[in-house]
DNA sequence: TACTAAAATAGTAATCATTACTAATTTTTC
DNA sequence: GAAAAATTAGTAATGATTACTATTTTAGTA
């Protein structure tokens, strides 16, 4: 249950930390294994389900089939491209207005809400990428 | 390219508008099995995502690591019980006004958004099931 | 500094939802 | 009723993720 120093865990942290692109399971290990060739792709999937629990950082589900991770724990929301699938910070106010409207017509006890964003990013939109 | 009638199709439809509870690939495919056989797993995806794609269903993404479908086409939120898996409708009004919120400070084109709920279910709040 | 129990790892196998493939069957049109 | 196109059943393949296990690390203690 105590949690014990990991070498691996550090790596896995530091690099979500450096990164704005809520990177996947899948980027995160091909980056860290340039500094540990060993590490395991289950590792990073432990380290980053564990993290996740301890809200050390946030998984995302973003509707593409696969889960993405982002260190930045503030409360902000996210967009996703249809096109080139990146995902992209979105920094508007809580709309947490809608929990109570929920709470009052449902009879459940509602623990939060999930909301995302999708479209086509600025660069695709220009074609950049066409 | 042409839609040809099928009677698995028709089963398939007819089953998903007769239910609230936004059934799984795997239980329409029970269900529908009683009436058909021999009808496969892969016949009820293939007409899940055909319909879904155009509009008449919808496939929610609830983050349980399997989608839904839902004949109801009408604008309405959803709600998953993270106990049972339960997935019920909230009728409540659009909240729109965030696309536009969020169109104001992005520079790509926001097509819509995802927004759904979370919690306990009256069933399992009341320990019903426990 | 060495000893030990608990936790973590690497590597691999297994799982689960979903999609892809193909020969055979249905549907639709003429 | 025959031909062309779409659909199916059944099965194999895929891709993300989790589970398993023997080995290695960590962290506290003598």
């Amino acid at each position: 249950m105590a949690l014990k120093y990991s070498r691996q865990r550090e790596l896995i942290k530091n690099f979500l930390t450096g990164r704005r692109d809520h990177p996947t399971a899948e980027i995160v290990y091909r980056n860290v294994r340039q500094q540990n060739p060993n590490i395991s792709l289950g590792t990073v999937y432990r380290n980053l389900t564990l993290l996740a629990d301890r809200g050390e950082i946030q998984r995302l589900r973003l509707g593409d089939g696969t889960d993405h991770f982002d260190a930045d724990i503030s409360p902000h929301y996210h967009f996703i491209c249809r096109e080139c699938g990146c995902v992209q910070d979105l920094r508007m106010d809580a709309i947490d207005g809608i929990l109570d409207a929920a709470r009052q017509l449902f009879d459940g006890q509602i623990a939060g809400h999930i909301t995302y964003f999708y479209g086509t990013c600025g660069q695709c939109s220009q074609g950049i990428n066409s």
